[in-house]
DNA sequence: ATCGGCTCGCGCAA
DNA sequence: TGCGCGAAGCCGAT
């Protein structure tokens, strides 16, 4: 019983259809894993009690944002892992092609008589588009749940958060009724018959994608995920507070990407760094309140990132359709940087000249290059490197489209919440503060270079992605 | 090495 | 209505 209230408060059903007959299908979309997955696990609670099979089908759009073939490979070998864990609960998992998804979904239920919808949650406006459409056009029940965030986006804030910390007390009272022990997936009783053989080779082998990335650093999948956690938590964890800002170490956690396609639960993330340091949510919490400005706390700092940070990034795209436009600008940004136009650039390049990394600026250059050859910039020079994007520009819609153009291209965790925005804190003075004037920048923050070199070895970090 | 000023607007206390 | 303070800074004065 409390494990299903655990389950169905993380639910938002879009129609008043009750249950018709048939098996009922998980759309995995933004959440690709088997295990700690809360969509996955209500769609279940909904076939055991009609009796019926569950199905999971994944929609696989290639090229999806501008990803390149990094990204695509990194996204299928990690539903080939979906496939067997499935297989494992007597689960069928259905891949089907084509970028017009929301048509795909609808002639899958037709061809199955699936009898209930369940997907996962996301704030990109593509993501809702589909399922407004989906709604609009079937005649079964459909849900939606948050299995992305801790707290469902809908609760922890009805409206758009002008900041951390105004997001922040709220997602700390609602953090200790959410971040409970997570349900096991259950075998399936009922195995569903018309199963369909994936061709993976097939869906690995794209020529289209005539783009010259290397295949990604990181493994993919969610079992390299949970190692990579492991490895954070017993040996970077104790000095990320201290490290996570310093790109010549590599103190990060290294999940981005992981959490990027739900190969891994950030709800699992928190309970297992929680346990490992012995601690509960609500002694995070008031910690917290009490050194808001201790930094240097791993675990607070690191809580800080994986929730708060991220969770504003989704209320800052669902409640705002402008996340990747200068209208998405808080206002006083957008009056200064409209007072900054005519502002003189000491350099101007092209997306061209931005993306090969012929910049003036070693610093910024080598940035690019560890994002186009390893598919992950670290986190303080993403906020360089845009904010370099903005000066050099000629209009600050010009260094957003490049900014995004870029991240979504080349960042293994690009195409998410989390980049529109870092980008538009960087750029745009999103969730942050006006700061002394500046030419081009008017009041949003600027940085320097000289703010790099006292904070870390520059040189050292140059040499690296030389 | 450290500190204050720069600057805007939300949210809470009064 | 006033006031404190915020997602990661910069610069010049001390």
């Amino acid at each position: 019983m409390q494990e299903d209230i655990n389950i169905t408060k993380r639910v938002l059903q879009l129609n008043k259809i009750p249950y018709q007959d048939g098996p009922v299908l998980y759309w995995m979309n933004r959440d690709c894993r088997a295990e700690d997955n809360f969509a996955l696990l209500y769609a279940q609670s909904i076939a055991l009690k009609e009796k019926v099979p569950l199905i999971v089908l994944y929609n696989l759009v290639p090229k999806f944002l501008g990803g390149t073939y990094r990204n695509h490979a990194f996204k299928v070998e990690g539903l080939q892992e979906v496939e067997r864990n499935l297989a494992k609960k007597q689960i069928s998992f259905f891949v089907v092609e084509g970028a017009d998804t929301e048509k795909q979904i609808i002639s899958f239920i037709k061809k199955h008589k699936c009898g209930a919808l369940v997907t996962d949650f996301s704030p990109l406006k593509i993501a809702l588009g589909w399922k407004k459409y989906i709604e609009q056009r079937i005649d079964i029940p459909f849900y939606i749940v948050d299995t992305h965030n801790i707290v469902p986006a809908w609760i922890a804030s009805t409206k758009r958060e002008f900041g951390a910390y105004t997001l922040r007390p709220k997602l700390h009272k609602l953090l200790p009724l959410f971040l409970l022990e997570i349900p096991l997936l259950k075998k399936h009783s009922y195995p569903y018959k018309n199963t369909e053989h994936i061709n993976w080779e097939k869906l690995l082998d794209k020529k289209e994608f005539n783009d010259a990335t290397n295949i990604a650093i990181q493994k993919p999948g969610s079992k390299e995920a949970h190692k990579v956690l492991q490895s954070f938590v017993k040996e970077r964890l104790k000095d990320f507070g201290l490290n996570r800002n310093d790109p010549t170490k590599d103190g990060g956690s290294r999940l981005s990407a992981y959490l990027h396609y739900g190969q891994i639960s950030p709800q699992r993330v928190v309970l297992e760094v929680l346990k490992h340091k012995n601690k509960t949510i609500e002694q995070v919490v008031q910690k917290q309140r009490k050194n808001a400005k201790e930094k240097s706390d791993s675990l607070c700092a690191f809580i800080e990132e994986l929730v708060v940070r991220r969770e504003l990034a989704d209320n800052f795209c669902f409640y705002n359709p402008h996340y990747d436009t200068f209208k998405g600008f808080p206002d006083w940004a957008q009056n200064t940087l409209n007072e900054t136009r005519e502002d003189k650039r000491e350099y101007i390049y092209s997306k061209k000249q931005f993306e090969a990394a012929r910049t003036h600026d070693d610093l910024w250059n080598a940035a690019q290059r560890e994002m186009v050859k390893t598919g992950k910039m670290h986190g303080y020079m993403r906020m360089y490197w845009a904010k370099k994007i903005l000066e050099w520009s000629k209009s600050p819609e010009d260094a957003l489209a490049i900014a995004i153009y870029l991240n979504d291209k080349y960042e293994l965790d690009g195409r998410d919440p989390n980049g529109y925005a870092g980008i538009a804190w960087s750029i745009g003075g999103t969730h942050d503060r006006a700061w002394f004037p500046r030419k081009v920048f008017g009041l949003v923050r600027f940085m320097a270079r000289s703010g790099c070199e006292k904070k870390f070895d520059v040189k050292k970090y140059i040499q690296m992605y030389s």
